[in-house]
DNA sequence: TTGTAAGCGTTATCAT
DNA sequence: ATGATAACGCTTACAA
C-alpha cells in the first residue's frame, strides 16, 4: 500500500495540514518544520494520490490528446511534441485515439471528460466537420473545458486554433513551381479535412492568378482507401495512360509525392527534369527516397509550443490568442531544380 | 459545473447508492427505478467523475505508457495499438515520453505512478538496462503495479515481458542471405538496447555457424547522434571507401537500411544485383525506396495484443505467463533476389 | 505557525 | 430493493 499523507504527518509528529502546506509549497512554515516534513516525505519517497488531490482542486493536471490515428507521421510528431511540451509544464497526457470515424467523436470527448481532464486538445483538422452538427460535440466539450485545435480554426468560445497557413504555403509553393516554367501541375491530394480544403485552395488561387488555363483537369483525388504507396503509384500511372500530361507534381502529403516518385521511377522519367515534385509536412519520408523530397514544412513544432503556451494561459485565467496562425515554408531537396 | 452523482439523485428521487448501483450494473435494482434512473442520466448526460471513482475504487482504469520517443516510427506504432487494445478493453492511457536519458527513468515513473495507474507499460527495450541498478526502477513500480515490457525481456515478479524472438528473426534471415551465396555481408546498427543485442547476436551466430571467416570487421555501429539519412550513407561510403567489401547489408533498423540503399544509388552500384539489403521493423519506409525494401516483420500487433491481454488478465487476478515470445518473419521485396 | 474539520464525488457496507 | 453513512486521500478555510 503506497503511504498516504496521514502516514507522513505521523511520522513526522505534524498535522496533515502542515504535510500539505509543505508539499504545495506554502509560506505559512516553520523552515524547521518543512525541512523535517521534507526528510520523511524523501525517505519514503512518498509522492501525493494524484486522484484525491484531483477531487480537492478539481484539476488532475491532465489535458485530454485526441488523434485519429497516432501512428499516423504527422500525427505522432505532433502528439510527441504536445506530450513533451505538456510534461514540461507540470501536465500529463491521456491519449485518445479516434480514428477517422467521425460518429463515435462525441463518445471519444465525452469519455475522456470524464476523467476530469483540464483541457483537450483535438490534433488534426479532421475534427472539425463542414456542418454545424458535426462540430457539436466540440462546442458541447468547450462548454466544459477549453478545447485547442492543432492544425484547424474553429470560431467559438472557449475553443482556440494554432494552425498553419496551409493555403499559403501551398500558393506559394504552386507559383514558385510555376515560375520556373512549369505549368502542368498534378495536385494529389486525399482528405477534404479543413487543412486539406486550404491546401487545395492554395494552389487553386496560385494557378488562377497565374492564368493556367484548364489546371482543373489535374486535379486528382485519390481515394483514401488506397494506402499503399505502390497502388497510389498505379494510380497516377493510368491517369497519366489516360492521356494527361504533367511535368510536375504537388502533393498534399509526403506520401502522395513518394508515390509520384515511384510513378516517374517505373515509367522511365527522371526526376527532377523531366518531372518536378512536391511534397507537404517535410517528414522523414521526404529523406528516403532519390532524389530526396522538396516539401513544404509547417513548423509543427513552433505550432504545438504556442498551443500549449495558449492551453496554460488558458487554464491560469489568462486572456489568451484565439487564434495563433504561422506561415509555412518550402524546403528545397532533389526533387525540384529552382 | 458538471452534475454529480447527488444532482442526478436529487431528479430521479433516489439516493446515491441507487444511482450508484444503476451506474454499476447491480442486480438489485428494480426494473422500473433503473429505467427512471437511466432516463435522467442520458437526458442530462451525465458521466461519473473518474477520480472519485478512481478513489473508492483505488482504480483509475488508467495504464501508464512510457516510451523514449513517441514520435519514432516503430515506437509510435506499437503507442498506437496498445492504446486502441486498452481503449477496446475500458481502460484509458496515460502517455509519457522519457526520450533516451536513462537518468530521468526512475522519476518518469514515480511521476506516473503518483497518477494511481493501474498498469505500467515499457515501449521498447531501451528501457531495459544491463546492470541491476539501472534497472531498479523497474522493479520498484512493479512493487506498486504490474510491469509490462514490450519488445525485451526482464525477469522479476510482476513484470511481464512480450517480444518478438528478435535473434532467431536475425538468424533466419542472415542464414538466408548467405545461403543465396552472398558471404560478406556488412552489418549496421546503432542501438545496444536488449533487442539490439538480440539481433546482433542472431547475425553472429548464423555468420558462424556458415564458417563465414572474419564476419566480424563487417559490423558496424552507427553513432546514434548520426540522424540524418545522408549522413549515414556517407558514413558507408567511407567505410567502404576504406577498402571494405560487401555484397550484403543487413541493418538492425530500416532507416539505416534505407542509408545503404542510398549509398548504393551514390556509387553506381545496384541493388539487389550488386548489393542485397535487409531491413527490420518493416515499416512504411520499406515502401518509400526504389527498389523496396526487404524487411523483417516482428508482429507488432500480435504483440501488443498479447501484452494487453496478459496485462488485462493479471489486473483481474488471473496467472498469466511471464513471457510471451511470436517469432518474426522475412517480408521480401525488392532489395534481395532471394 | 500549526491543527481541526469540512468538503470533493464516488463506492460499498450496513441497516431497513 | 433502497437509503444512510463511512471511507478513499487530499486541500483549505477557520480556529487556536
Amino acid at each position: 500500500m503506497p503511504l498516504t499523507i496521514y502516514d507522513i504527518s505521523k511520522k513526522a509528529n505534524v498535522s496533515i495540514a502542515t504535510v500539505s502546506r509543505v508539499l504545495n509549497g506554502s509560506d505559512n512554515v516553520r523552515e524547521s518544520t518543512r525541512k523535517k516534513v521534507m526528510d520523511i516525505i524523501e525517505k519514503y519517497d512518498y509522492t501525493p494520490n494524484a486522484s484525491a488531490r484531483a477531487m480537492s482542486l478539481r484539476s488532475l493536471k491532465t489535458i485530454g490528446i485526441l488523434c485519429a490515428d497516432s501512428s499516423d507521421i504527422f500525427l505522432a510528431k505532433a502528439v510527441y511534441y504536445l506530450q513533451q511540451e505538456l510534461q514540461a509544464r507540470g501536465y500529463e497526457s491521456l491519449l485518445c485515439c479516434t480514428g477517422y470515424n467521425l460518429d463515435l467523436k462525441q463518445n471519444y470527448v465525452n469519455l475522456i471528460l470524464s476523467k476530469k481532464v483540464d483541457g483537450l486538445i483535438l490534433v488534426g483538422s479532421n475534427f472539425i466537420g463542414t456542418t454545424e452538427e458535426e462540430n457539436q460535440y466540440i462546442i458541447d466539450g468547450s462548454a466544459q473545458v477549453p478545447v485547442m485545435v492543432l492544425n484547424a480554426s474553429f470560431d467559438y468560445p472557449n475553443v482556440y486554433s494554432t494552425l498553419c497557413d496551409d493555403s499559403s504555403s501551398m500558393l506559394e509553393a504552386t507559383i514558385e513551381m510555376v515560375e520556373s516554367g512549369i505549368s502542368d501541375i498534378l495536385y494529389l491530394y486525399n482528405s477534404d479535412s479543413y487543412s486539406g480544403k486550404k491546401k487545395l485552395s492554395g494552389f487553386e488561387m496560385a494557378m488562377k492568378s497565374k492564368h493556367i488555363a484548364n489546371y482543373e483537369n489535374l486535379i486528382v483525388r485519390i481515394d483514401s482507401s488506397l494506402t499503399q504507396i505502390e497502388d497510389i503509384a498505379s494510380h497516377i500511372e493510368e491517369f497519366a495512360k489516360a492521356g494527361h500530361t504533367f511535368h510536375g507534381v504537388i502533393a498534399a502529403d509526403d506520401t502522395l509525392a513518394i508515390a509520384a516518385i515511384k510513378y516517374a521511377q517505373r515509367n522511365g522519367r527522371s526526376v527532377p527534369d523531366d518531372l518536378s515534385v512536391i511534397g507537404y509536412n517535410n517528414s522523414i519520408l521526404t529523406s528516403c527516397c532519390t532524389p530526396e523530397l522538396t516539401s513544404i514544412d509547417n513548423h509543427l513544432e513552433t505550432q504545438t509550443t504556442q498551443l500549449v503556451k495558449t492551453l496554460i494561459g488558458v487554464l491560469s485565467g489568462e486572456e489568451m490568442p484565439k487564434k495563433s496562425i504561422f506561415s509555412g515554408k518550402l524546403v528545397k531537396r532533389g526533387t525540384t531544380n529552382f
